[in-house]
DNA sequence: CTTAAAGTCTGTAATCGCTACAGAGTCAAG
DNA sequence: CTTGACTCTGTAGCGATTACAGACTTTAAG
């Protein structure tokens, strides 16, 4: 199939197909004879799973990785579950960073009694250093 | 004084001192025959609010706006609250957003007993399109 | 006075994960 | 036979920096 059904299959943009295979974490495809790419069955397997990882945020370097892994069904799945953790970890630490940003906007935006620019208590927070 | 003390007064990198120059956000300075940089307290000034701003997440393009509303004191600061309200909502929505991912994150991987990389859960759960 | 080190300049490329073209070629239907 | 849909490659853009290379200037020490 070429790359405009693989599409539809897989739910990937046409051009992210083609990016994923620049990357390297999409297989190659043969070609035909005007050189479309043709897609096969585990193209688009290996694309939902990539969609898939790219929705619950792992990075492409993380994907390349888990897809290294599952081509290797004896190992031990312990490097799956660190990688899979480290992430996590990462969005937890993301969260607790974005959630103090919200408590000091929350702070600084209710401490601005509304009035004049002159007046403006977010600006004046913003221009001082730390506070 | 130059950029180097520029820097070292205001805690921004000295490459991050000439992009704000170069994106607008800092006012451009008076140059030395030799076509150094020459900065003034203003600046320092400016600099403290950019990168306060931007420890608070704020976009390049807000800061502009929230610097050029600064200079007009006479105006309401109801467009301030404005652009601090919508980051603050882009904030919450982020973090969000990022829980559904933990959570997702969490479920997969707990489901995983751990043993080969054949049983992995993890694995598995990736590869199905929507689960 | 010379030389070495530290500072500064401009311009360009890299980061990440796509997305959006331009311009060319291919294929199927009417 | 032509129109339109599809595909190709290659390149540039997004945002906010960071990281050079290669050239120039200034400062301090010997």
């Amino acid at each position: 199939m070429k790359i405009g059904e693989a599409s539809r299959l897989s739910g990937c943009h046409i051009e992210t197909i083609r990016y994923y295979e620049r990357v390297g974490i999409l297989s190659p495809t043969v070609r035909s004879e005007s050189g479309y790419r043709c897609y096969a069955d585990h193209h688009i397997q290996q694309l939902r799973f990539i969609l898939h990882a790219r929705e619950l945020g792992f990075s492409v370097d993380d994907i390349r990785e888990l897809l290294s892994l599952k081509e290797q069904p004896d190992l031990s799945c312990q490097a799956v579950d660190s990688i899979t953790d480290k992430h996590l970890h990462g969005i937890r630490n993301r969260i607790k960073y974005l959630e103090s940003l919200a408590r000091e906007l929350r702070r600084i935006s209710a401490s601005c009694p509304g009035g004049d620019i002159a007046e403006c208590r977010i600006l004046e927070a913003l221009g001082n250093s730390s506070d």
